[in-house]
RNA sequence: GGGCCGGUAGCUCAGUUGGCAGAGCAUCGGACUUUUAAUCCGAGUGUCGUGGGUUCGAAUCCCACCCGGCUCACCA
């Protein structure tokens, strides 16, 4: 944009802002005491006419200016709020010398309209103004009202524009407002109780994740952001709150894509006296209560996937589902070689890994992840890629761990949780032994401190840790996940400095 | 990090073989008291992402870089 054009664009409006202000008018002032919502305004106006009583009722309305249409000394405005839009009809004969106001107005000022409501010959609800204040005098010109603002960048730059100029980004973010109130209903309803735990950690554990690190200069001490809130929720537990949970956000230095932000929002919860077959039972419930809510149906659109979220979801046994689509066993590759070789076999590139629950999540995210498009539950992990999750009384190779998969993606990760400490003790040293040998940040990390905790004894407990983000793609039909996060992670440019 | 595509007026987009930088909306001036992508008359609008290079001449060709999108890799 030039410099000079962009300084003549805000002249003309800095002298509007002067000229309104000669006529007395405070082109900021504090407050408007609005009676009716565009909606609320629409609602009243079709009942009394349902009532076949006549409207004549004063309100008073207020939103941006999105649109005018001058007819000399008849104007009308397009009004929109949070709610959506109203016709505002200004005249000179009712306005009188206030109507000389409007050429100090611009699409993209805020107002508020005092009046009756009336259908115009086409049919439109429409309020005929006795009365406006200007409420706020804007300096930059609105992205163009037809096409809107299409530039991908300019959205995610500047998500007021995209508000504006976009109807499906205030869906968007109504529903997932909508949708985290209506988790917490759920959650809350079933006893549990909320809390917040530390955002800046000593050791960023609990999750496998490279974790953004930073310094505390009064305490002289570095300290991570969480990457999870998993272990700091069980200390919870160990406390004696039996049902527990948290809606926060989590930090991984990781990339960007579709599906991945850097900071991104968990509901993890925690409930004694359960294990993760009654966290699955639970996990249905919730989506599709929340599907519900946010679409009226369990069946909800993505995409070109009609989408069924109504429980019960499959349960598909992890081992036996590689061993379908792979024909590797993976109890018969313990070895990292042995498992190595395997999956070369079978065509994956295996280049890029070096340890075994590495070189099997990469199995399952080649061979399996894509087929799973209706919501589904994939049990049983091995214990050599689950270091928080107790073992199976039956078989100790194997973890009581599932993740939830909808649309080829992961919304959640749930397991009965270790509490024997001696065995979580052993499993952390096997971790920081394998960052050693691997040299990979990512891997977990022993937390002395939570090792204490349960060794004060944690009961027996489901856990659950489900992406916000990226339920809110899928109820919300978003395709990325840098549509339902308001202020995505972007890449610095000249406006930051 | 690799590959592909893109960045031109406030917004949405054209721009031919290298030959004066274009349209619609928005804006500015004028007309218009039921319009709604209002209409009609008139006007202005540019660091063509940035920096180099080739050329008499570059939005256009070449090189490097920046930003975005898709995709692969990585990552839950």
């Amino acid at each position: 944009m030039s410099q000079q054009n962009e300084q003549e664009f805000m002249k003309v409006r800095l002298d509007k802002t002067a000229s309104l202000r000669q006529k007395g008018i405070d082109p900021y002032p504090t407050n408007y005491k609005r009676t009716h919502t565009s909606k609320e305004a629409e609602t009243a106006f079709e009942s009394s006419e349902s009532r076949n009583a006549e409207f004549n009722q004063t309100i008073k309305v207020a939103g941006r200016i999105m649109g005018r249409r001058g007819m000399g000394k008849a104007s009308f405005i397009d009004l929109s709020d949070i709610d959506g839009r109203l016709q505002i009809m200004m005249r000179k004969n009712v306005l009188n010398e206030r109507y000389e106001i409007l050429d100090d107005l611009d699409i993209g000022d805020w107002i508020g309209a005092e009046g009756t409501l009336f259908r115009t010959r086409t049919g439109q609800i429409t309020l005929q103004s006795e009365n406006f204040s200007v409420l706020c005098k804007s300096l930059r010109p609105l992205p163009e009202k037809w096409h809107g603002l299409t530039d991908v960048e300019t959205r995610f730059r500047q998500k007021y524009l995209d508000l504006i100029a976009n109807q499906d980004a205030i869906i968007t973010v109504k529903n997932r407002s909508l949708l985290v109130g209506t988790i917490r209903t759920f959650m809350s309803d079933r006893g549990f109780i909320e809390v917040e735990t530390p955002i800046l950690v000593p050791i960023a554990a609990g999750g496998m994740a490279n974790p953004f690190s930073t310094h505390h200069n009064a305490l002289n001490r570095d300290l991570f952001l969480r990457i999870a809130t998993e272990l700091h929720l069980k200390r919870l537990v160990v406390g004696g709150i039996e049902k527990v949970f948290e809606i926060g956000r989590v930090f991984r230095n990781e990339g960007v894509d579709l599906q991945h932000n850097p900071e991104f929002t968990t509901m993890e919860s925690y409930e004694a006296f359960t294990d993760y077959n009654d966290v699955m039972e639970m996990v249905e419930q919730l989506v599709s209560t929340v599907a519900k809510k946010l679409n009226g149906s369990e069946t909800v659109t993505y995409g070109n996937h009609e989408l069924d979220f109504s429980p019960p979801w499959p349960r598909i046994d992890l081992r036996q589902k590689i061993l379908e689509v792979s024909g590797i066993d993976f109890f018969d590759h313990l070895e990292v070689d042995s498992l190595k070789n395997a999956m070369s076999q079978s065509g994956i590139d295996v280049s890029q890994q070096s340890s075994w629950s590495g070189l099997l999540d990469k199995l399952i995210s080649d061979k399996i992840e894509p087929t799973l498009v209706q919501p589904c539950f994939l049990v049983d992990y091995p214990v050599a890629m689950s270091p928080l999750a107790k073992k199976s009384p039956t078989d100790g190779r194997i973890a009581e761990r599932f993740e939830g998969f909808v649309c080829g993606m992961e919304i959640c990760n749930a397991f009965t949780e270790l509490n024997d400490p001696v065995d979580q003790r052993a499993r952390f040293e096997e971790q920081e032994s394998l960052r050693q040998q691997f040299q990979d940040a990512e891997t977990d990390r022993l937390d002395e401190d939570f090792l204490i905790a349960i060794e004060h004894g944690m009961p027996p407990t489901g856990g659950l840790g489900i992406g916000i983000d990226r339920l809110t793609m899928l109820l919300t039909n978003n395709p990325s996940i840098r549509e339902v996060i308001l202020f995505p992670q972007l890449r610095s440019d000249r406006m930051e400095g």
